[in-house]
DNA sequence: TTGAAAGCGCTAACAT
DNA sequence: ATGTTAGCGCTTTCAA
């Protein structure tokens, strides 16, 4: 018949009234609940692709009261190393039936608590990537968008966790170093807010208190391509040999630079970055640089993630190791 | 019915009960409605505070009829140039008070219609990138998912469409590089099912009968760092001088690989990319590309989408045309 | 096997 | 200014 070319949807009682049946019987053809006449699930069948039907899924979820989704709350979507983690979460959940749903705040942090409370109001849980979020903006926010797990910072158990060892991660890069005979060091700073920063400005603390022969000097610097790449005069200046950057980022921005400066990696200068991101490998010379398991990463926060879902909350917090990749950017001292 | 839960999160009742008024009242109070006696607001807010409240989104968009939310459908989040056309997509949709929700297919293609009409259930339109879904399951799509903007894929009016200028870019790679006295260029394809590397083979055929003298070989490749790396020996074979890539990646990869051969860039070879990638400008040495305005395009898909929204549907393609940036990969022929 | 009806949490007439 | 009520589109209990 004629097909309604009305703006509106076709609802569940559109159909229902189109296939002369109640709308209990269309859910349960949707549903594909067995015990459904054949002949008339057929009309039901024929009618949802003649009106082009879909189920809302916010009625859905209402009624259901849950949505087999989940969100994912990133300050930059272009951040190369959330997208490893995002891939091992977005597998594992879609393993157990849920639905990945990503919002990017662009790092625009006066507006990240409601963006993340809205997400959570039309999700099953939340994780959460939010490195500059100030600790008591934290801890105000993860009572009201629980389960939620958090990645990268700790919480005292008042949310579940996921964290990487940058400290220990910068450590092993600065040992390395060291071990090839580097005794002047630049560390490349992240953003002072971002707590990752923070720990790895702890992990080199405690080298250095180590190595009382080694000086290793901060350099304010960033988080992007450029911003390494104009860290260049600053690193010159600390007449370090070895550079240790922030992240990858950071570290192939300033390897552009080097690069177009003539300066020689590794012979004339060190370069290490952190994260291991696709790229690292492929740089030339490749990177040197912190891998961890990224995947797992993603993986681990689901079932985190899930555990709470089921009211099985382990806090625990879990710690991942990043392991040293040592290529072709680091060498012996000059 | 909805299966209670244990653990029930606060609702408008609680509150109306909890603060002795009516849900209509909590209502008007969460939403700023101004007619509220402030006394009984204060206090509606103080339950509001005291028992973690936060409104479902779900209902409220039940009930409202819209989310003020559009989904992106995206193939795989790891690729850096759609990072642009999100952010830009995202900033306008933010200005307008729209939220927007990623979700990543994966590259799971069979699943990918499933995803595209579950997120359209949820939110009020979709920017949908899907390079590879074959066009027929395209137009079986389209009808169910509107609003819909697709990006780089024509509908024949059937959605709103916004595109790049595949066909004539890679033109202008192509030309760039004769003008440089190349006349054995090597083009490594992207995935065959990509409709933008149809468009790519497209334009470069028209150049091949521009140039007869000018031989174009086609090398079967990909779209990842490891496709443009691993493309060498083939390359080598053709013993083009001159390289256009699918896309940048896949040129960083193999500018990787020439580094590690010691074959200078572009003494030796000439190499270009398509997309222009923030990574493009830092590579060593930078890399010769096609540079679109990705953040007019985001912005771009956003009026377009909004427009339908509002019913004044225009459904004439935008096309996008690149420009050159001609940078240090890519020199006279040798 | 099928349908009527209640209810998920919210908003918005409409009444008071 | 506040409350009552109907209803958004779906699922599910309960009856028939």
């Amino acid at each position: 018949m004629a097909t309604k070319r009305t703006s509106r949807e076709a609802t569940i009682s559109d159909i229902a009234a189109a296939a002369g049946v109640s709308k209990a019987t269309v859910s349960r053809v949707m549903n594909g609940v067995a015990t459904v006449n054949e002949e008339i699930a057929q009309r039901v069948r024929a009618t949802v692709a003649e009106l082009g039907y879909s189920p809302s899924a916010t009625a859905r979820s209402l009624s259901l009261g849950e949505s087999r989704t989940v969100g994912v709350v990133v300050p930059d979507l272009a951040n190369p190393m959330f997208h490893q983690v995002l891939h091992g979460l977005n597998r594992a959940a879609e393993r157990d039936g849920y639905r990945v749903l990503v919002a990017d705040t662009q790092e625009h942090s006066d507006a990240e608590s409601e963006t993340v409370l809205d997400i959570r109001n039309r999700t099953d849980a939340i994780a959460l990537f939010a490195p500059r979020m100030s600790r008591e903006k934290l801890l105000e926010l993860l009572p009201n968008i629980s389960p939620v797990v958090v990645f990268n910072r700790t919480t005292g158990k008042r949310a579940g966790a996921v964290l990487i060892d940058y400290a220990d991660g910068i450590g092993q890069v600065a040992r390395h170093l060291i071990a090839l005979g580097h005794t002047r060091i630049a560390y490349l700073q992240g953003p002072p807010q971002a707590r990752s920063n923070m720990a790895r400005q702890d992990g080199l603390d405690l080298v250095s208190e180590e190595h009382p022969d080694v000086d290793i000097v901060g350099v304010p610097c960033g988080s992007a391509f450029e911003d390494g790449y104009g860290a260049w005069p600053a690193v010159r200046e600390t007449r370090a040999t070895g550079v240790i950057a922030f992240n990858d980022v950071v570290a192939l921005g300033f390897l552009g630079r080097l690069s177009e400066e003539d300066v020689r990696v590794p012979e004339d200068i060190s370069v290490a970055g952190f994260d291991d991101i696709p790229f690292s490998r492929y740089s030339s010379p490749s990177l040197t640089t912190m891998t961890a398991r990224l995947g797992d990463v993603g993986e681990r926060i689901w079932t985190t993630l899930l555990a709470q879902m089921r009211g099985e909350a382990d806090l625990e917090p879990t710690m991942f190791a990043p392991e040293l990749a040592a290529r072709s950017s680091t060498g012996a001292a000059r």
